[in-house]
DNA sequence: CAACTCTGTGAATCTTCAG
DNA sequence: CCTGAAGATTCACAGAGTT
C-alpha cells in the first residue's frame, strides 16, 4: 500500500485545532527557533535570512515567517502548539522537537507544559560548522524527546542518542534551515511504526514528510508559506512515486 | 616551572567563600547531578550508588555525598556555588558545568542566575552506553559553557562543540561518575591559558586536576569526602611528578 | 580507481556605523 | 546611551574535479 500524505496550508495552531483526536502516531516538529531571542536586545528583528545566512552566501532561498518572538512568548506559543499535538497523538505516541542550544531549555519546558512526558534529549551533530575563535563552536542542534504517557517498549527498536549528519547543500537545498533526510530524519521517523502516521506542524520544504513517506509511513504536514507549501507538495509527490515504483 | 595544586577538603560552598577574588582563570565543575530529581516522586532518595551503578556492575566504588536535592533546591544551591565561582574568576574567564539531560535546562538557568554569560552547550558523546528499547538511548552528557563577561578571542584556540570519549573502566576507574582525561578534560582545560589556574569545586577523584597539571596549568580543587580527597591527592602528585620529569 | 587538490559554504559572531 | 542594520571575519569539512 502506498503511503498517503496531506499538506495543509495555514497557521499551525489554527490548523492543529481542526485535526481529530488520536489520529497520528508521532509528531516531529521543527519550529522557528527565534534564536538570539534571549533578550530583546540581542534579537535581530526583521527576518530569518539576516540571522541564518552568511553575508556572502551564494544561494538565494526565500525567507520564512514566524521567527520574531521573545523567549517568554516562545514558551507560551510553543506550549499551546504542543498541547494540541498531544490531543492529536494516540496514547503512547512520540514527540520530537528540534531546537538550537539557546532554546533547548525552554523547549524542554514547553514540552512538559504541553502535558508530554519528557524522555530525553537527542543530539544532532553537524560536523560541518563554523569555527569559533577562543572557545567552542556550536556544532549541534538538540531534539527534545517526549511521549504521550508511557511509550511502547515492545518493538525491537534501538536508536542511538547522537546522530551525525550534514545539512543538505547546493541544489539539494530547498529551505534555509533544511534538515538532512539520510542519517537524521530517516532515523527519527522510526519512532512511528510502519503504516502509522507522522505529523509535522512546521513542514517547511517537507523533509520530514519525505522521510516518512519513503519508509512506508503516512504523513500530515502544515505549512504557512505558500512557496514552501508548494515545494513540499512537489517533493512529497516525488517521494510517493519512488516508493510506489 | 612545575604546575602547583591545592586540594581543599570540606563543603564546596564554605571553602569557595574563603578563596580570593579573581584568583583563577577557569572553573570546571561536575556537581552531583541529583538525577531523577525532576520531582520528589521520581527521585530515588537513598544514595548515588543506586542511581548510577547497574545491578550487575562488578566494581565496588564508594558512595558520594550531596546527591539528594530536588530540582528547585538544586537550582538555588548551584546558583549560590556559581555566584561564588564568578567572584573568584578573573574577568573574561570561562566556566564549564557538567550535567545530564535532565539537569541541562536548570544548569543553564543557574549559570545565568550566577551572573555568568551563557555562551553555549558542549556535548560529551559517550559512544558506549546502555541501549534503550523502543526509543533513543541517553548517549550524551552536556557541558554548559559560560564566561565572566566577554571572553578573550585573541588566542588561536579553536575547539569543537562535540567530544566523543568513553568513561574510564576497570582499574582506571576510581569514581562512580569519573570523566575521561584523554579526549575530554584535556581539551576542556584549554580554555585556561597555560600557566593559569583551573578551579574544580567538586574534585572527586581529581581528573580535572590531572588534566590541568599535566598540561602546565595550576589547579585548585575542593572535595568533601575524605576517601576521594586522598585519591585525588595521590593522582595529582603522580601527574605533577610526570610533568616534572 | 585511489589519492590529492581546490573551491565553496555555513540556523555564527563580532565590529562598526548610523539613527 | 541605546538600538538596530550592514559588513567583515573565520576555518573545518564536503564534494567536485583532477592527477
Amino acid at each position: 500500500m502506498t503511503p498517503t500524505f496531506t499538506l495543509h496550508r495555514g497557521d499551525s495552531l489554527t490548523v492543529l485545532q481542526s485535526l481529530p483526536d488520536h489520529s497520528v502516531d508521532a509528531v516531529i516538529a521543527d519550529p522557528p527557533y527565534n534564536s538570539g531571542g534571549r533578550t530583546g536586545n540581542e534579537r535581530r528583528s526583521t527576518s530569518a535570512r539576516g540571522k541564518y545566512v552568511s553575508g556572502d552566501a551564494q544561494h538565494d532561498l526565500p525567507d520564512f515567517a514566524g521567527d520574531n518572538r521573545d523567549q517568554r512568548a516562545y514558551l507560551v506559543w510553543l506550549s499551546l502548539i504542543l498541547i494540541e499535538c498531544l490531543r492529536i497523538t494516540r496514547p503512547g505516541g512520540h514527540l520530537l522537537v528540534f531546537s538550537d542550544w539557546r532554546q533547548a531549555p525552554v523547549t524542554a519546558d514547553a514540552l512538559q507544559v504541553g502535558g508530554w512526558l519528557w524522555q530525553g534529549t537527542v543530539v544532532w551533530h553537524k560536523p560541518v560548522s563554523r569555527p569559533m575563535r577562543g572557545g567552542f563552536k556550536a556544532a549541534a542542534e538538540y531534539i527534545q524527546w517526549g511521549s504521550n504517557g508511557p511509550f511502547d517498549r515492545t518493538p525491537e527498536l534501538y536508536l542511538p542518542g547522537v546522530f551525525s549528519a550534514s545539512q543538505p547543500s547546493g541544489r539539494q537545498r530547498r529551505h534555509i534551515t533544511q534538515k538532512p533526510v539520510d542519517g537524521l530524519l530517516a532515523e527519527l521517523v522510526k519512532v512511528c511504526p510502519e503504516g502509522g502516521t507522522v505529523l509535522d506542524p512546521f513542514a517547511g520544504s517537507g523533509s520530514t514528510g519525505v522521510a516518512a513517506v519513503s519508509s512506508g509511513r503516512h504523513f500530515v504536514g502544515i505549512e504557512l508559506t505558500e512557496h514552501y507549501h508548494q515545494v513540499a507538495h512537489d517533493r512529497l509527490t516525488d517521494a510517493q512515486r519512488s516508493v510506489a515504483r
